[in-house]
Order: structure tokens, then C-alpha cells, then sequence
DNA sequence: AATATATGTCAACATGGCTGACCTAAAAAT
DNA sequence: ATTTTTAGGTCAGCCATGTTGACATATATT
């Protein structure tokens, strides 16, 4: 998706997001006034490995998230709108309530973008059986179309990344990845993406 | 940082980005309506690879850009802030235009930023001795400090990261993040990281 | 029958992108 | 020396997409 995950970060949404800088810190630093873990010391080359990478991270998403802004702009639709496209795209039947933990907004946010994106086809709703307050939300063949014409590229820029870092690149950077995701979340997440796959 | 990259896609702050989805595509897929090159034929296998690593992307860029983003809320500051508070930490003296070459944002998008940071004091201009029309940017000793409370969670946050994901992780890591730049950006961008550790 | 849940909706507001027009001071070109 | 270009700033307004708070409805659950 080209997005920057709401605010949080955004950067380059996305909004990429934003990175750290600087020499090495002296104590007084991160400690100063959050009730956080003492930062780890860290050798100047160390911080300094770990600056560039947070750049590389920054830098890489802003690009990541260019190819299907572009294209959602010939739609008139935004960031919010890939995101949503996406998910229900990966998770068919996908409820309300499970995207909004996914996308960590507000229902009314979420609405505004879904409201379109219904009203103009590209998502259709299906009433819940086993509980009928639920609306399973799906793609419609048009929706379809979107997403692939959205996804296309991106893969297209992945599948090279990879390919291009080597084989056993794809191992490294997804551990890498899964490791950012905050502790309590990696398993819910790790179920998510790994069970997404449905038809 | 936290951004994410402007609205390309996206998010948390880190704004995280969009990703995308979905099963085999058929042929028609990605090449519909873009002018691009077609899109490299994949298995399904090879496919699912693709999807769920551009998925941890989009959850790793939303947890990445969570730690500053509450931070800057301390301040009453967003990720556009650390954007620049950043960027201008890990390269004292750097113009306007720069930043705006980086940043990849209108003037007036980061004049209003700009000028909130140095209204209150986070960061000094001075100007330039070769050419007067340029405004160097410095952070003050008080943007230092927001600087390294900003930084410091992230980094622990990548360390951690990519400690658990294995000593080689790292390289791998950045070769894949650093291919997924645009092909005609990644020179200057790499110049520009590597050349980044002023002090 | 009472309560809790899933979802939707109205209204208002904040952030941070954007465009367009226009201004100044200094550098570079003629 | 005059003109043009460049670095930067500024005003005004728009748009996308977050936020909070209050409230409504239908269905499940107790």
C-alpha cells in the first residue's frame, strides 16, 4: 500500500516516517525525560549504522508509497483509500471492526473513505450470517481491477529489491520487518499476513 | 523519524505506507492501463512472498513511527517536525532548498513548519558566507535535546530489530531498503547518508 | 427486559499536504 | 551596469485525512 501509516510516522507516508540523527549521544540523552529503558550503549559506529539504516528506512517508504499515489490520484482517491482497498482485498469478507484495528484510525475516519469507495463500486457489503450487525466488506470486480492496477507496480518494485539484494535477502528483511512490529502485536500480525491469503 | 513520507504513501508518521494485495494475478493485472513496462510473470508462490513483505512493510512503518509521534505530541509538534529536526540534526548548516529536495514538499509546507521550529527556538538560522541568499540551518542546544529524545526510542526500537534478526541482518536489510529507492535518486541518496555524520 | 456490541452519523476541529500569486535580496549573466 | 535568475519568504485558500464527542440503530448477549 502507499501508505504512510497515519500519522504515526508518515513519511516520507507516507509519509514515510521519520528517523533519528546525530552524533553519539551522551548519556543525558533519550533517558532525559521518558519513563523508557535506559538506551542500550552503543559505539559511535554503531549509532552511526543504525542512523543509516533509519534513513534507508525513511528513504525507501517515501519511494515505496510514490508509485500507487499516482495512480489513485487518476481515481481522485487518497493514501486512506489504498489501504482500505488493499485490506479487503487480502482479507474478503473482512469486518468493520477488524479493519480498524488494522489501520488504527477512527471509525469515522475509516467511514469517510469507506462511504466513497462503496458509493462508487469499488466495495461492496454483505450482511454478517452468523451475526447480523456485521458488514462483511468485499471488492467488487471493479474494485478488483483498482487494486491490481495498485499493486502492480509495488510488486514490481519489491520483487526487485529483493532480487536485487541477493537471495536470502527476502529472509532477512521480513525478520528485520516482523521485529519492528511492537511486541504485543507481532502475533495477531504474523496470523494476519500469513493467513490473509484467501482465495 | 516518524514520518511518514508526505502523503506518498503515506502513514504512521511514519505514516506509514500502502502496500498491496491479493491472489495470482491473471496476465491482464498490472499492465491494464499503465504505460509501464509488464509486469515480470510470478508463481503464486513467489507472489505470496511478495504480498506478505510489502505487508510487514506497512505494519513495520506503523509501529516504527509510533515511539516519536508520541513524543512530538509533548511538544505539540507532528512528524513533519521531526522531519525536519531530524534531517537538519544529521546535517548542520543545510539549506532550504536541501531539505526540500529531501523532504520531496512544497516551500510553503516547510516554511510553516520552519518557522515554528525557529519562532520557538528548536532551531537557528544563520547565513550563508559563500552565497548570503541561503539560510543555514543548525539545531540549538534546546533542538538537540528534542532531537535525541526523538531519536533515541527509534533506534532502540531498529537495534532491537535487527539484533533478533541475526547478525547478517543488517546488510541485507539495507540493500533491499536501499533498492526500493528510485533508481535515479539512489546515488545522491546514498551520498547523502553516508556523508550524513557531520560531527 | 436490560445491557453490551457492531456499525453509522453529525458536527467541529487540527495537521500537513497542495496551488497560485507575489515579494525581496543576492548572485550570475549579459 | 543592467537584466535575469536563484534562494528564500509570504499571503490566501483548498483538500485529504487524522482527531474528539455525542448520539442513533439494530442485533446479540445476559
Amino acid at each position: 500500500m502507499s501508505t504512510a501509516p497515519p500519522a504515526p510516522g508518515s513519511a516520507p507516508t507516507g509519509t514515510p516516517a521519520d528517523s533519528a540523527g546525530k552524533p553519539a549521544e551522551s548519556e543525558a540523552s533519550a533517558a532525559a525525560d521518558a519513563p523508557q529503558s535506559e538506551p542500550t550503549a552503543r559505539s559511535p559506529a554503531e549509532t552511526r549504522e543504525l542512523v543509516e539504516a533509519i534513513e534507508w528506512l525513511f528513504f525507501a517508504y517515501r519511494d515505496f508509497t510514490s508509485d500507487p499515489d499516482e495512480i489513485l490520484h487518476e481515481y481522485g482517491f487518497g493514501r486512506a483509500h489504498h489501504r482500505v482497498i488493499h485490506f479487503v482485498g487480502r482479507h474478503p469478507g473482512i469486518t468493520v471492526a477488524d479493519l480498524l484495528n488494522i489501520l488504527r484510525i477512527t471509525k469515522q475516519s475509516l467511514s469517510r473513505v469507506l462511504k466513497e469507495l462503496v458509493g462508487q463500486g469499488y466495495i461492496v457489503q454483505k450482511t454478517g450470517t452468523k451475526d447480523r450487525r456485521q458488514r462483511l466488506l468485499y471488492l467488487s470486480d471493479k474494485g478488483m481491477e483498482m487494486e491490481r492496477r495498485l499493486a502492480g507496480p509495488q510488486r514490481e518494485r519489491v520483487a526487485k529489491a529483493i532480487a536485487a539484494a541477493g537471495p536470502e535477502a527476502q529472509k532477512a528483511w521480513c525478520a528485520v520487518l516482523a521485529h519492528l512490529v511492537n511486541e504485543d502485536d507481532r502475533r495477531a500480525v504474523e496470523a494476519l499476513i500469513s493467513n490473509g491469503y484467501v482465495s
